[in-house]
RNA sequence: GCGCCGUUAGCUCAGCUGGAUAGAGCGUCUGGCUACGGACCAGAAGGCCGGGGGUUCGAAUCCCUCACGGCGUGCCA
């Protein structure tokens, strides 16, 4: 809750303001000239600790030269009382600001007080969120895109867990519709050439081919023999269907718990047909005047919703035009509920029914030609798709082995399924590995992905935790205690790893933060390299033991409040926090 | 055709509301412990930030345009 970044960007600005009012007040500057500065930590710190880019946004407005208006600034700036020991004035006209030892002290703290806590904000506090991912079809086993959905999506839970939100974790089985058909008749078919003979029985073209439908199909047989020939196709399917995704099912659960996930829910789609709820979404959608029938379909006036929405957005009517927009078909012609119609009345549930404030999708990205559709019939049910529903759109993974492509598809069977290359990868490391920026494509080089060595980041971070905690186990034997942060002369870490260790520290805050705000918990893992990084370099330029006590202790809080940090860090994402490797 | 995502070092990627000399890791080359874990550290080489225009004090970042790559554009889910 303590955010130091924040205090001190806002004191940088609090000062600058001040020294502009005294400054005008003497006549030296323009006065009521509205500035919208920013406060930046420069890449560099040779820059100052702070920057504050007051000055160049001034300059137009002011009619000054950017460095004057500086000049005149530095002149009325007064420190006393703030975390800062001196300003300067650099390059076009930036005023950099140098912090002293009581902000460091702050940071220190903080860290100690809020221990596991720390990093953590309210600014989302009050808010209702779910998460919906993986959602994998039940038909099959799960693939490498489901495995970094579902890393994704936990973390991004977490995340915004962090940031003080109620989260929800959802997983939407697809239990029903066409696919669960094409399920049933694939299990039909090996079933019944198990009966009467491979060559007796044909493959349905469009049928799940992989080898799991003959292993189900031969369950079945195991368990309920013949018996099921000459039932009438009616009840076969039914009984197939509900056989295999008794096995499926669980099987999902179980290979997602390996990846360490867990759902508040798993809701099935045909608990929305059953109940009635598609067909009261539908009539809900006609009533408000958005459908119309053609051909004995009833239809979604799906670009009539998108017109009005672009139109809003301020696009053109000539861009809307070169849109193309079509229409959506939500009951055929043979009276079944199309998957878009039964998606609709699923995310009613979640904005209407259960009150979630926002929902946010992890999709595969070749989904994302129904994002601005789903969203849009949010908005014509009058529950604000358009601001309350984010989808994510995830690039696909590209698994590779020695280089070469290995195709992913469930049809071929030949998938390497997720809980396959648990097999072969600890699952920290796929869990790191999956918490990748979701818009970009990622390669998995399985012969990479393997090496446990320094080639993979994760390796680099848990070792610097295992490092401290194996310092503080030895100085522990030697009779030295962990001080407390009040006891600790921040003053006496003043080396330039010590420093940059500190702000390093002081920066999780700030790192959740962007990590909740862009719905990208890879933040965390670059800040968490950088963190190890800092720590190693402190370690290796700074010794602990054997310096006099003062210093001692000083390195040693330091070292702790580290590995505290490190261990918040890991955990949030969902990895182990060894204390030896 | 239209739409979404991407294009930054040899490879994988950072780069926060536009800021100072564009950064890491890996790989390559050169160095560093009789001392707390060498799974570490230091240094070097390596870039018209895909091309071109525009906006302004200032652009990898914003706008336009072109190129290339991935994906989508079903009475499939």
């Amino acid at each position: 809750m303590i955010n130091m970044i924040q205090n001190a960007k806002d004191q940088v600005l609090a000062l600058t303001e001040k020294a502009y009012e005294a400054a005008a007040a003497a006549g030296k500057l323009p006065a009521g000239v509205s500035v919208r500065a920013g406060v930046e930590i420069p890449k560099d710190p040779a820059n100052g600790d702070y920057t504050t880019t007051f000055a160049l946004a001034a300059a137009k407005a002011m009619k000054m030269r950017p460095r004057d208006i500086a000049e005149v600034l530095l002149e009325n700036i007064d420190l006393e009382g703030s975390y800062f020991a001196s300003a300067e004035i650099a390059g076009a006209g930036f005023l950099n600001f140098r912090l002293g030892s009581g902000w460091y002290a702050g940071v220190m703290s903080a860290v100690e007080s809020e221990g596991a806590a720390y990093g953590r904000s309210d600014i989302l506090a009050g808010q209702k969120i779910m998460v919906e991912f993986v959602s994998a079809n039940p038909t099959g086993p799960m693939h490498m895109g489901n495995a970094r959905g579902g890393v994704l999506g936990d973390t991004l839970a977490s995340v915004l867990e962090a940031a003080g939100a109620q989260v929800w974790r959802e997983f939407y089985v697809n239990d029903a519709g066409n696919q669960i058909e094409k399920f049933a008749s694939s299990l039909e078919a090996r079933y019944l050439q198990i009966i009467l003979g491979e060559d007796a029985v044909a493959f349905p073209e469009d049928g799940y081919h992989g080898d799991d439908i003959r292993d189900l199909a031969r369950a079945f047989y195991e368990k309920h023999g013949g018996s099921f020939r000459d039932a009438s196709v009616e009840e076969r399917h039914k009984a197939l269907a509900q056989f295999g995704l008794e096995v499926n099912i669980p099987k999902m659960k179980s290979d997602l718990q390996r990846y360490k996930i867990d759902y508040d829910q798993w809701f099935f789609e045909s608990e929305l047909h059953e109940s009635g709820y598609v067909a009261e979404t539908v009539q809900l959608l006609t009533d408000r005047g958005w459908t119309y029938e053609k051909e004995g379909a009833l239809w979604l006036a799906t670009s009539r919703i998108l017109e009005e929405n672009y139109r809003k957005a301020g696009k053109s009517d000539k861009d809307i035009a070169k849109l193309d927009l079509k229409d959506d078909v939500l009951r055929r012609a043979n009276g079944f509920y199309t998957y878009f119609a039964a998606d609709i009345a699923y995310h009613r549930n979640k904005f209407a029914k259960r009150g979630f404030d926002r929902v946010i999708n992890i999709w595969g990205a070749d989904h994302h030609g129904h994002v601005a559709r789903l969203k849009g019939a949010m908005d014509a049910l009058g529950l604000d798709g358009t601001n309350r529903l984010d989808i994510v759109l995830m690039q696909l993974v590209k698994l590779l082995r020695d280089g070469e492509v290995v195709r992913m598809s469930k049809r071929t069977g030949k998938a390497i399924s997720l809980s396959d290359l648990l097999d072969e990868v600890p699952v920290d490391a796929a869990r790191w590995f999956f918490n990748a920026k979701p818009d970009t494509q990622m390669d998995f080089d399985l012969g990479l992905a393997v090496r446990e060595d320094s080639e993979n980041p994760i390796y680099y971070v848990e070792y610097a935790h295992a490092r401290i905690c194996s310092l503080l186990r030895n100085l522990a034997g030697e009779g030295f205690a962990v001080p407390a942060a009040g006891d600790v002369d921040v003053s006496l870490l003043s080396g330039e790893t010590e420093l940059a260790l500190m702000k390093q520290i002081s920066l999780y805050c700030e790192t959740l933060r962007l990590a909740a705000r862009d719905y990208d918990p890879s933040h965390i893992n670059r800040y968490l390299v950088e963190l190890a990084g800092c720590f190693h370099r402190f370690y290796t330029a700074c010794r602990i033991k054997g310096e006099e006590p003062a210093v001692l202790s000083a390195r040693l809080k330091l070292a702790d409040l580290t590995r505290s940090v490190l261990k918040n860090g890991l955990l949030l994402l969902g990895v182990d926090a060894p204390e030896k490797m």
